[in-house]
DNA sequence: AAGCTTTGACCTATA
DNA sequence: TTATAGGTCAAAGCT
């Protein structure tokens, strides 16, 4: 199992291109932990803390991919591995099997700074500076081979520019151009009362999302959606968006020093609501919408 | 009518 | 100190 590759895990059975969402990068999200848990980073003022989060001396995306899979950090604190390919957790033994009380824990730790990668954007584009020094260094260039041909991660620009079906409820605050992306950003806000989660989506001119950001955590928990969507091209809509990876990122100092993958937590808090209901849960905003040009 | 997206302007951090 | 880039605001329009 340590020697787990990259490309192993793409060629995995298990792992499942159409798996969900970035969510998973939500829900594997690791730096809260250690620290006494949820931090939805803030100032002394009460906001946020984002720019001050970068965390130079050990942020897991300085390693490589390999070595992360491969950690016995991450390996001995869960039964989970991140797909390379989907971004997603097995979650190997938690086949909805485990306790799915996803509405037990009162709010969702997301609150790490995730990233995660459309892999077709890396074949298109090398990434250039700083932050993206380090996301090539996560990319084994040898697997984005693998999904050369992989058209079928086109994504809606629906997807793109609302929530990627996270579970959340992500209104759009605005949208730039930014240098060192080809692709513009798109830049959310969760719409729950008081949630400071923000999230920012790159994505490519075709409608294929590149990066997903997440700052600060949900401190709400997800909401529970009743609805269950009847038309399969939404649903396959919503799938095709598959995240290469996941990095995490600590954004807080404090927790440099010892990053926690304590993923059994969340897998009993959240897995439900990832695999058991995210398919039934759709993009709220966008339900409606649906719901009303069919009546 | 509410809630959303769009988009230009503005603010702030960084080099 | 200044220029630039990234992030946010907020008005307007749309669904």
């Amino acid at each position: 199992m340590s020697s787990t590759s990259f490309t192993d895990l793409l060629a995995s059975p298990g792992v499942d291109c159409y798996e969900e969402d970035e969510d998973f990068g939500v829900s594997g999200s690791v730096s809260l932990f250690q620290g006494g848990g949820f931090y939805p980073e803030r100032t002394g003022s009460g906001l946020p803390k984002f720019k001050t989060a970068q965390p130079p001396p050990l942020p897991i995306s300085h390693y490589a991919l390999s070595d992360f899979i491969d950690s016995p950090l991450l390996l001995s604190s869960s039964h989970t591995l991140i797909s390379p390919t989907t971004g997603a957790f097995p979650f190997q033994g938690f086949n909805g099997t485990s306790n799915n009380h996803s509405s037990d824990f009162p709010w969702q730790p997301s609150s790490a700074l995730i990233e995660t990668y459309g892999v077709q954007d890396h074949q298109k584009k090398p990434y250039g500076v700083q932050d993206h020094q380090k996301k090539q260094d996560l990319i084994p260039h040898e697997n984005n081979q693998s999904f050369g041909s992989d058209r079928q991660l086109k994504v809606p620009s629906y997807m793109v520019s609302r929530n990627s079906n996270d579970g959340y409820g992500w209104r759009k605050y605005g949208q730039k151009q930014v240098k060192k992306s080809e692709n513009p950003r798109s830049y959310f806000k969760c719409t729950y009362p008081n949630c400071v989660s923000k999230k920012i989506v790159e994505s490519a001119s075709d409608g294929q999302i590149t990066e997903i950001i997440y700052k600060g955590g949900h401190n709400h928990p997800k909401p529970e959606f009743t609805k269950r969507p009847s038309s399969s091209s939404l649903a396959n809509a919503r799938r095709v968006f598959n995240p290469s990876f996941v990095v995490t990122e600590p954004h807080d100092q404090s927790e440099n020093s010892s990053i926690s993958f304590d993923y059994s937590d969340l897998e009993q808090k959240s897995f439900k609501s990832e695999y058991g209901e995210v398919d039934e849960e759709e993009d709220q905003p966008e339900m409606k919408r649906l719901k009303r040009e069919g009546e």
